[in-house]
DNA sequence: ATGAAAGCGCTAACAG
DNA sequence: CTGTTAGCGCTTTCAT
């Protein structure tokens, strides 16, 4: 079935398409009555303009694609509905491609991306940033990136500023006592990660406290990964008192393995997360961690994204700061193992 | 920057840009050799088809309108993962687009994804769903709806079977002991919602116990009107001493207005739910409550989809059951209510 | 095996 | 104020 286009309305009202084109998008240079003539026999008809045909004219799609990890993942989906809100005002509409951590297909999903010509490109978690600029720049589409594993190449990224939280939420679990600090990270090698176990590194560092190889290990920053590798922390001789977990995914992987054991929290072991999900509250028992304002910057992105397509320029990498949510998933260790770090 | 188009390419290979086409979409009526030279200064000049250009003339997009509610609701994001599973898998993009639960924009959401020529529209929790004939038929997109609130006028459905599974949550709070039980619902009239409901009146009605009015309630299907009714339903009188919550984000904020009382879960009121979120298991305490599965249902609904769009003919109003999960937020209701129903 | 030409739906420059 | 014409990038007859 052939949807109905301007030359149908245009033989209806008896007159050329270019007018029907002038008379829908409401240029002055058209008689009001036949404007209005041909407003009502578009409508009669069921018209809807083709955003194909002009696009093809004008260059501009009106599109953004914005690709994510996992849509199921409640950061990546915050994210998008950030995204979502500041596309849509400006009239924009969402194309969304998955990469599932996988740079091969996050190239391909990037590749479709333009080959349906999105005025703009949002990629969160990426794995293959530099790899975009190929691809890119013969079409001179602009990116921006969320918290992305390589910062340099791009001009344009926000992300969150996991350095100096995760160095405060370590020194949480210090002050509270703890010496013996476990990290699960994830294993793709992202920026956040790096910075995550950097901060719990320096504030083991700062505070005399060795750091023990064994005791930082890798995650996926998926409920699986966190049940995996907090299972594996528990089978050392001389388990951790606290595990700082590289987002609160993991972290409620843990909380489970943990809890499987006939283990307490934070009795027996401390957990801290990053990311602050919307129901990170209401884990057993509550969970501290770091807030990410997701849906801000996911709208941030958005924002710098139409500016940069529009010809301004603007900042060029901001780092959002964390806020450290302290609950109740972390408490002073067991007094037995207080006193030290038995080696 | 304008994107190098075959035409371009012709130029360089000293060819007809039909020629470059061909050889592009590897018709074997092209010579081998020319095919090869004209894919390597393709390759060369980082040339991306323009799916616009050959929408236009085939008439297909590669791409499916997708409309929820929101996003950020994780219902929501594990169907869309699960039609992007299947669609992608068939070489199709998604376009997303959000209604927020207001017909209105729903109806400009859809509007904008048939401007863009989509192949075919999955629409979950549709407010409007009839209102799309009007839209659609013109066109001759179509259409499968996913636990849409009007089944009627569409051919082709996919939805949670709500009642059975309503009406077995409800006999386990009575098989509990409970008989002042209350419904926290959704306040848009989605068929969901209504079966829920039904479910929970039935299962009343069928074991002799009075329907009171002020024990059915209405949140927004979210957490924040969870909390909000939870809190009046605390201020009755008698309270309720177990809630059946329309989903998992509902019972949520109900578990939160209960232990702001300082109420205890299950002890003082139980709390049931509806979805089995992927971390309904984690809540505190671990949430009873019926599974859906979300994620095949979006890929059913995009199978269908696709076999519509191809002319084959297929099932016609999938119903999916749900299937009861009981945790630790349902117990025995507090012996000095156990004895009966004072009025 | 290749080219020329038409046309998909739209916008816009130009001519009246 | 309106019509004619061209062209966006592509596919697809129809010739050759």
């Amino acid at each position: 079935m052939k949807p109905v286009s301007i030359k149908d309305i245009a033989r209806a009202a008896r007159v050329s398409h270019s007018t029907v084109s002038r008379a829908l998008r409401g240029s002055p240079l058209v008689n009001p009555k036949t404007a209005a003539r041909i407003r009502r026999i578009a409508e009669k008809l069921g018209y809807l303009p083709s955003a194909l045909g002009r696009s093809l004219k004008t260059r501009q799609t009106m599109t953004l694609g914005v690709v994510v990890n996992t849509i199921a993942d409640p950061v990546m989906a915050e994210l998008v509905a950030g995204i979502q809100e500041v596309a849509n005002r400006a009239g924009y509409s969402i194309l969304l491609a998955e990469s599932h951590a996988e740079p091969e297909r996050e190239l391909r999903a990037v590749r479709s991306l333009l080959e349906h010509r999105v005025d703009g490109v949002l990629a969160a978690a990426s794995r293959v940033g530099p790899d975009y600029r190929s691809l890119l720049e013969p079409i001179g589409v602009p990116i921006v990136l969320i918290n992305n594993q390589h910062p340099q190449p791009y001009r344009h990224a926000v992300s969150i500023d996991s350095l100096p939280a995760s160095l405060a939420i370590t020194e949480h679990l210090i002050a509270l006592g703890h010496r013996r600090i476990a990290y699960i990270g994830d294993r793709y090698g992202y920026q956040t990660d790096w910075e995550r176990y950097t901060g719990y590194a320096e504030a083991l560092r700062a505070h005399g406290i060795e750091l023990r190889p064994e005791l930082a290990v890798k995650g996926d920053g998926m409920i699986a990964g966190g049940i995996e590798a907090m299972s594996a922390l528990l089978e050392l001789r001389h388990r951790p008192t606290a595990v700082f977990c590289y987002n609160d995914l993991t972290a409620i992987g843990a909380m489970r393995a943990i809890r499987s054991r006939g283990l307490r929290i934070p009795q027996d072991i401390s957990v801290a997360g990053f990311d602050d999900l919307f129901f990170s509250a209401d884990t057993n028992p509550p969970l501290t961690t770091v807030r990410q304002p997701k849906r801000l910057m996911g709208a941030m992105a958005a924002e710098i994204l139409l500016k940069v397509m529009a010809g301004e320029e603007c900042e060029q990498d901001i780092r959002v700061p964390g806020e450290l949510v302290i609950r109740e998933s972390t408490g002073p260790p067991p007094s037995n193992s207080r006193t030290g770090d038995p080696s």
